[in-house]
DNA sequence: ACAATAACTAACAAAATTGTTAGGCTTTAA
DNA sequence: TTAAAGCCTAACAATTTTGTTAGTTATTGT
């Protein structure tokens, strides 16, 4: 029987989608935006960046998402090239390693532009505006 | 009658409300994210950048927002302090301009990081690893 | 008086994301 | 042979995000 779904499908009539395309094609910004948004994402991409390659090793860095979870964000950062999964060599059995692309190591300096960014005004900085008014 | 809600309010016992706490407090990158991830929201910041500073300027640029979205993406991105509403002098009837604190000032050429980094890959650079494997 | 513009809001519905349950496979250790 | 580690999937439920409908207020032009 053929036509079964892989988790649940996108629907591609709704104003939903239709202005996510709208945006993507403004401006490569919202589509950058959309690859690194998802729940756990960019922490991932930031962890596999400090040499937490392994599933496993993510999963005791972020005690609290689910194999299952965990499974789901690695294979959309898989989708968007960001990352690919590498089978080791010479392991028993058979390990799997998460190795960031060029792609995906580019990001981690604007991942840390970003996380500088939420600290300082975290941090108290006041904030103002430069208006004529 | 008191307890009406104003839009829909957050679940505050939900594992997923916990997770989102847990990665705010692993790293600011998360909340940075948070801020910006909606959708239109950093379209309408880098927009306001530009100059569009009234509603119906950003209405102008992406016709396919919704009056009701927008006020709503920019009660949010007031709300995270990236930009304020500021009643304009001398206009009748009095109208409203959004300018961006220096939060939101500062946030523009990480977004201009971000859009670079979509259209290099966008534009078919090949990715590949670095691994020894 | 009436329509139009600008800037909103509440309540609701549709769709998407996130989390859960219950499995799968392969190999080693007990 | 049973259990555990490591990695993964499908189906479903809970929650959140996004979009829609139908209003509001204030002012100007006709």
């Amino acid at each position: 029987m053929l036509g079964f779904k892989l988790s649940v499908m996108r629907k591609k009539e709704s104003t939903n989608f239709e202005n996510e395309q709208f945006l993507f094609q403004v401006c490569e910004l919202n589509s950058a935006i959309a690859m690194i948004s998802g729940r756990w994402k960019s922490q991932i991409v930031y962890s596999i960046s400090k040499g937490n390659d392994r599933f496993h090793l993510i999963q005791q860095e972020l005690p609290n998402i689910s194999e299952t979870v965990l499974a789901r964000q690695l294979k959309e950062l898989e989708t968007h090239a960001i990352l690919v999964k590498q089978k080791i060599p010479n392991t028993i059995p058979l390990g799997v390693q998460y190795v960031l692309t060029n792609k995906g190591l580019d990001l981690v300096p604007i991942l840390e532009h970003l996380c500088d960014w939420g600290k300082l005004y975290a941090d108290g900085k006041e904030i103002s505006t430069c208006s004529i008014s």
